[in-house]
DNA sequence: AAAAAAC
């Protein structure tokens, strides 16, 4: 199987894998024997430019068109409403990134969009095209199914603290989605909804403002669009508001009705990708902006219909300042991992699009905030932003479960590179190689290593901040569909991005934050699936290491005599608690916090993630944070009962 | 200290 793997990546296996003779290119475990899929996912190597691009409604009409043609166009009561559907009748589309790749639409083509005429969703017809690359077919590994449950999501700990509370549901049929909402679900292979859904399905139902402590991995992506979809549904587009356009039949501002905001591109992508699968033959356009990419082809496609939109933040801000974007109708914000947007220094641009803008009061609105940790600045953030909210603590999905294994090598620096290489190497011959991440810690070495791994006959790619846009996606999608199953990663590829089949995650260097450590191996042991995880551990980590330690308790793993010895020197040698994270504002490890607004509390079903640190120096009300920056919010006063 | 993100 080597030579097949190496095989994979070299030009001419390219070209047959891009003509869609799949050769000797490299299949991944999971997809051998299986003819067809195999096919699929060659020729779909090379596309995804393409197949990502086609969000426009190919709905006919045109600027100024305010009637209705062959049965998809709108027809409008209103001005205003004429107005908004505008947005959702331009078209034919041409298709996006290229255009010039594929032939023009056909009349079929029209099917999958639907439309709002008179007060009624009128979802659009099925179209076969459209399902295939929304959903794939059965065995694609690029796009199988992540939001799929099985029993070990029954074991994750979730509470929710607030007043009047709603109650979870259990199924997707019985919870009051929309019914075309429910057939996309039913196309996407979700079956049953994860405990995050459980809760905020209703909690958004219910108009309600959430806060949720939970990780990528948790379902929590469709934990916010599936309500928010389900509404929007059956509420129809919103009335511009009364001073939009003024003057102009034909602004070219967008309105969009909710939008996602999220740290990274590769994220927002992916939340964008989500939305299309669940907006299929609705009304619904969705839309996606971030940087690197040419702004005038997401203007274009923004016009074309941005009812649901995914965004990093500078490139809002900059689409804002261009007078293309207005804020004045939304009616959902999400902030999707909104503790790593801080920790990214986004906060005054956050604040910027949230407050600063014309977007509604939070009284008119209904906000969502996603994060992984619960500290003093996401708690300012969710009392300025959030009204009357419900707390949701979802427990830790990946570290605590038992599905990954969890290794720890003492390796000098020096020695990584032929370490690596045997690691990758043995697990070739085993015929074992699914899909490996390998974290660095810097974009250099990144290149250094993928390039070294290349160079050793080894289907490598890498990700991080400096390669192009362009780059960075071809890496990603080469690295899903298996066509390069090494990646090496800096931090971009760290949280929130859900790639099915990673078999293995190193930590080459270790993260100097334990969150970090728990979402990078949290890439693998998705879905039921299991995973292992191997660290790269030498005298530089001491700062980790107690934390690790204990994390690899927590989780039943085999624990090296050698790193309890280090990690006993450790705590004496005064390194000391909260291992020096460089934020000093208390993060909690794991995936759950708790609801500070609440004084008593707990959780019923026992902590197994119990955090070392959070909630302790918050004095128990908004502002109350009584622990300054000393030690990172390390339990000092306020006893709140929780231990 | 590095990484991420707008032009």
């Amino acid at each position: 199987m080597t030579n097949g793997i190496v095989n994979g990546n070299t030009g001419i296996e390219s070209q047959f894998a891009s003509l869609g003779l799949s050769k000797s290119a490299y299949v991944p475990p999971h997809m051998r024997n299986t003819q067809r899929a195999a096919s699929f996912s060659s020729s779909n190597g090379n596309d995804w430019t393409d197949s990502r691009s086609s969000t426009p409604p190919p709905a006919r009409g045109g600027y100024g068109g305010t009637f209705e043609r062959g049965g998809r166009g709108n027809a409008f009561s209103s001005p205003r409403s004429a107005s908004h559907s505008d947005w959702a009748s331009r078209g034919p589309t041409p298709n996006g990134n290229s255009p010039r790749d594929s032939p023009a639409p056909r009349e079929r083509e029209t099917f999958g969009y639907g439309t709002w005429r008179d007060g009624t969703h009128i979802p659009g017809g099925r179209n076969m095209r459209m399902e295939k690359e929304l959903y794939g077919e059965l065995n694609d590994p690029s796009k199988q199914q992540t939001g799929i449950n099985f029993e070990k999501y029954d074991d994750i700990p979730v509470e929710a603290t607030g007043a009047g509370v709603p109650e979870p549901v259990l199924e997707f049929s019985n919870s009051s989605l929309d019914p075309v909402l429910l057939e996309n679900i039913a196309y996407a292979r979700y079956t049953v909804p994860t405990p995050v859904q459980k809760y905020s399905i209703p909690i958004v139902a219910n108009g309600r403002d959430l806060m949720a402590c939970a990780q990528t991995g948790s379902g929590k992506t469709a934990g916010f669009l599936f309500p928010i979809l389900s509404a929007s549904f059956h509420n129809g587009p919103r009335p511009l508001p009364d001073n939009a356009n003024a003057g102009y039949g034909r602004s070219r501002k967008a309105y969009p009705t909710a939008l996602i905001l999220a740290p990274t591109r590769e994220l927002v992508s992916q939340i964008h990708e989500e939305a299309r699968k669940f907006a299929y033959r609705s009304w619904v356009r969705p839309a996606v902006v971030y940087g690197g990419a040419d702004i005038n082809q997401q203007l274009r496609l923004i016009e074309r219909g941005c009812d649901l939109l995914s965004a990093t933040p500078g490139r809002l801000v900059d689409l804002i300042e261009r007078g293309r974007i207005s804020l004045a109708n939304i009616k959902y914000l999400v902030l999707d991992e909104a503790d790593r947007m801080l920790d990214m220094g986004f906060e005054p641009q956050i604040r910027r699009i949230v407050q600063g803008e014309d977007m509604p009061d939070v009284n008119d609105r209904q906000t969502l905030m996603f994060s992984a940790t619960f500290p003093r600045d996401i708690q300012m953030l969710a009392k300025d932003f959030l009204k009357d909210y419900v707390f949701l603590s979802v427990g830790r999905v990946g570290s605590t479960s038992e599905n990954i294994t969890q290794k720890v090598e003492y390796v000098e620096d020096n020695d990584k590179r032929s370490v690596l290489l045997d690691l990758l190497a043995s697990q070739a011959k085993a015929e074992d190689l699914g899909l490996t991440l390998v974290f660095v810690e810097t974009k250099r070495m990144a290149d250094m290593l993928s390039d070294y791994l290349m160079s050793n006959r080894l289907p490598a790619t890498s990700i991080h901040g400096d390669r192009t846009q362009r780059e960075r996606e071809m890496a990603l999608q080469t690295f899903r569909t298996g066509r390069t199953p090494i990646l090496v990663a800096t931090a971009v590829a760290a949280r929130g991005l859900d790639i099915p089949n990673v078999t293995h995650v190193i930590n080459y260097d270790l993260p100097s934050d334990i969150d970090d450590y728990v979402h990078r191996i949290g890439r693998t042991g998705r879905a039921g699936n299991t995973g292992i995880s191997t660290a790269f551990f030498n005298r530089g980590n001491k700062n980790i290491v107690r934390e690790l330690v204990e994390l690899l308790r927590e989780a039943n793993q085999d624990i090296p005599q050698w790193l309890e010895s280090v990690a006993q020197e450790a705590s004496f040698g005064g390194g000391g608690f909260r291992g020096g994270s460089s934020r000093g504002r208390g993060r909690g490890r794991g995936g759950a916090s708790r609801d500070f607004r609440t004084s008593g509390g707990g959780f019923s079903g026992g902590p197994r993630y119990n955090n070392a640190s959070n909630g302790g120096g918050y004095g128990g009300g908004p502002g109350g944070y009584g622990g300054g920056m000393n030690g990172g919010g390390y339990p000092g006063g306020g006893n709140n009962g929780w231990w």
